[in-house]
DNA sequence: TTTTTGACTAGAC
DNA sequence: AGTCTAGCCAAAA
């Protein structure tokens, strides 16, 4: 069993609850969510607990993970990696337009 | 325990 | 538009 203390509990729950709050149709970057998390400068601590809200990890609700891409406006995962495919699907059912891994911005 | 990796980023060329 | 660097720091190796 992962041992994670209470402080990393707290900052990944501030995170999710953040990312869950990304209205559908809209995206937001990793560094976005870090400051609206209370987190500034640590973007990458975003990305990570992107990745381990996994089901049944901490009990977390489902999060809209797809609505979350980097600074630039990209996704963040290689072309031709299947959650590459997913992120863009996801987002396209949302009426966001990607092109060539990048968000439309509008 | 130490080192490397990584869903990141702002700034400098 | 790319490439590099330094800063970030929890997780995985």
């Amino acid at each position: 069993m992962i041992q994670i203390n209470r402080v990393m509990k707290e900052s990944y729950q501030r995170i999710w609850q953040t990312v869950q709050a990304i209205p559908a149709g809209n995206v937001a970057s990793y560094g976005q969510i870090a400051d609206l998390a209370g987190l500034p400068g640590r973007a990458r601590l975003v990305g990570t607990a992107l990745k381990n809200s996994d089901e049944g990890r901490f009990q977390n609700r489902a999060i809209p993970w797809h609505r979350v891409v980097n600074s630039q406006g990209k996704i963040s995962f290689p072309r031709q990696s299947p959650i590459y495919q997913q992120q863009v699907a996801r987002l396209q059912e949302e009426q966001v337009i990607v092109l060539n891994g990048k968000v439309k911005l509008r």
